[in-house]
DNA sequence: CTAGACAGCGGAGTACGCTCCAAGGTCAAG
DNA sequence: CTTGACCTTGGAGCGTACTCCGCTGTCTAG
């Protein structure tokens, strides 16, 4: 599939998705006439690297991790592995604003933190 | 306190509390000698920047809502609503993560998105 | 054959959040 | 009076993740 495609079913801008390829976090053929031409594959990777951005993982992280699982034999092992890390990293951020949101409620009626 | 006890005491740099100050997140006064002047109640919001900071708010958000928070009329109620108004924000953000948190879990023991 | 959509490239620019540097002023201790 | 810690300013530079731009090449439909 040609970069406007792409674009399209990803919601990743094509220059987005030129810098992508520049950093070696997708990868694509070139067809004859010079184009990029990207395996379909590409689309539920790029929703994952957008989940994975949310999550707070650099793009050069997620391009390291898309390395290790391409040269993983048991590739599902190793993704399900990396999905339990994640689900482990949104529980700890969860915890977070659980406690900001418990330190916010008792402030409520309080008074203000920000003067003497 | 001048930049290097509050440094210290927040383990934020002296570049980077000067930078905060530029963009309005913390204030304080000048000594006779010009040296910056900060009051005590620095620290603790020092430390909530930081809180927030890693919930993903940016720097201008914190320093918005600082700003709305100093501006409040000092009644119990407004700055109530603004404290819940926050919580609002903090909860959007958890059921985000919750979703997250649910694809990830559904992608575990699966296929590898890299691979056709 | 031409218009228009699509693609390529390189390079500049942007926003964020700093960090580092140079050159110099202030102040307490020895 | 000097040393050294501490402070000032302005400006440059950096890493991340893009976005925008100008110019050129390709392909398809009328």
């Amino acid at each position: 599939m040609r970069i406007g495609e792409l674009a399209v079913r990803t919601g990743v801008s094509k220059d987005a998705l030129r810098f992508y390829e520049k950093i070696g976090l997708i990868e694509g053929d070139r067809l004859p006439n010079g184009y990029r031409d990207f395996p379909p594959e590409t689309v539920p990777w790029l929703q994952y690297v957008r989940t994975a951005q949310t999550l707070g993982f650099t793009l050069a992280e997620i391009a390291r991790h898309g390395a290790e699982l391409k040269e993983a034999p048991d590739s599902a092992e190793a993704l399900s592995a990396l999905f339990e890390d994640k689900i482990r990293v949104v529980d700890a951020r969860m915890a977070e604003l659980a406690a900001l949101r418990a330190e916010l409620t008792g402030r409520v009626g309080t008074g203000c933190p920000l003067r003497a």
